[in-house]
DNA sequence: ACCAATGTATGGTCAGACCATACCTAACCA
DNA sequence: TGGTTAGGTATGGTCTGACCATACATTGGT
């Protein structure tokens, strides 16, 4: 026999059908966060595939923040389309953090990147600033370095998102999150936050005073001082 | 009965507690990519839950990119760590636009972004240039914008992973596949591709001779060339 | 009009079976 | 002895059918 175009019957796994059924219906039927998708069993019938295969489908789609499930019955049970890149994001930093994959540096590098832009951003858009001001009240109460961490981190997502790019805003907070321990063990070992504080003021100003290039400068003088280690 | 502190018997799905389990396992025993996990009916086993369970979380993680599934027998047949970020975030991406939750713009400002700082910091380090300059070859001969766009991609995505940083990396990586289909249109509409040629040799002689600030206004230049209609 | 009991569709989980794959082993033959 | 081949076996992939807990829907009674 010859061997050659020989093709396998099946190359592709029955939930992978299911997951690119499951998309072309999103794209072209237009369906967007909000809308719901039909049941596992009815989506089986559907297809012609197992419940389970139809399972593990979702189970992807759930894991990408495409779908949130809910059981009971009504309006809101069911696979409803949602848009939670967030979560994925933290899954897959805390999971390749963990497996040695990527290493710290490169998580506060990533980080340094994208606190400089979203600063020059949100300062030349003259976007809201209320709560970075909020977040900056939240870390003068602070009683641990914990909580201190929480507002810090607050202050900083809030940069991001003030700038108005939500992909680059998820990206920090998934940062944020996947790098929450080793911030704190960084507070502990600074012990003295005034300098931190001082720092925030100064961004916090520099973006209301619409001053990109200041607001840069500030960010990047900040990280030096949170991380002096990774700094040369 | 008084209801103080009543939980509910079970507030995690069982597939969460699986996922919860392998992760342990993955930290405390150090475990690390090319590592083996048990088999899915042997893990069902020691955990006391279903075998279905064990597929939804190992569903998940293969999602992540975390493990890898290989059947049959022998030392590779079955759960294999791995440590491949980029296909995840690549479906991430590619699905959450589809559900219109992030714009294209938002996708080209993060490129944007992660194209200056990647050739400064390739600049500065003075990174293996090879990679760029074999990708500029392969523009030249190509001989449709798809063939273009494909060596357009390599080249800018040599740039980040001349950066040294692998997330960052991967994050273009994603970017780049996921607005594939907008760059060959946009090549379409330009035509002509000798200024896009041009700005990829500046780019090119700016990282060899190290020049940061000229690398990050060739990159800025560049991308401004490549979609005018998106910068003012 | 309100409230309680019942019905029902949903996701979540389990058990058990079968298949295709790919390695492993032992029997077999030269 | 050495190579080949046939069977064994552990693996993931899929399917079926069942049962549970949940939470809305419906019905009936007050």
């Amino acid at each position: 026999m010859d061997g050659t175009g020989w093709r396998p019957v099946k190359r592709t796994r029955t939930f992978e059908d299911v997951l690119a059924q499951i998309e072309r219906r999103i794209t072209e039927d237009g369906l967007t966060a909000g809308d719901r998708l039909p049941a596992e069993r009815q989506l089986a019938e559907q297809l012609g595939v197992s419940r389970s295969s139809v399972r593990e489908a979702l189970r992807v789609l759930e894991t990408l923040g495409v779908v949130s499930s809910q059981v009971g019955r009504g309006p809101d049970a069911g696979a409803v389309l949602t848009s939670r890149p967030d979560s994925a994001l933290t899954d897959l930093l805390r999971l390749h953090l963990g497996l040695a994959g990527l290493e710290m540096r490169e998580v506060i590098d990533a980080r340094h990147m994208i606190e400089q832009w979203a600063a020059a951003h949100a300062a030349s858009s003259g976007a809201d600033t209320s709560a970075l001001a909020a977040a900056l009240a939240g870390m003068d109460g602070a009683k641990s370095a914990e909580e201190f961490v929480e507002h810090d981190t607050a202050f900083h997502c809030a940069i991001a998102d003030a700038s108005g790019n939500r992909f680059i805003a998820a990206i920090m907070r998934s940062l944020r999150d996947s790098m929450r321990k080793y911030s704190v063990e960084a507070v502990r070992r600074l012990g003295d936050t005034s300098v931190l504080r001082a720092d925030h003021v100064r961004i916090l100003e520099a973006v209301e005073r619409g001053d990109a290039g200041e607001a840069v400068r500030a960010v990047s003088e900040h990280l030096a001082h949170a991380y002096p280690t990774l700094f040369r």
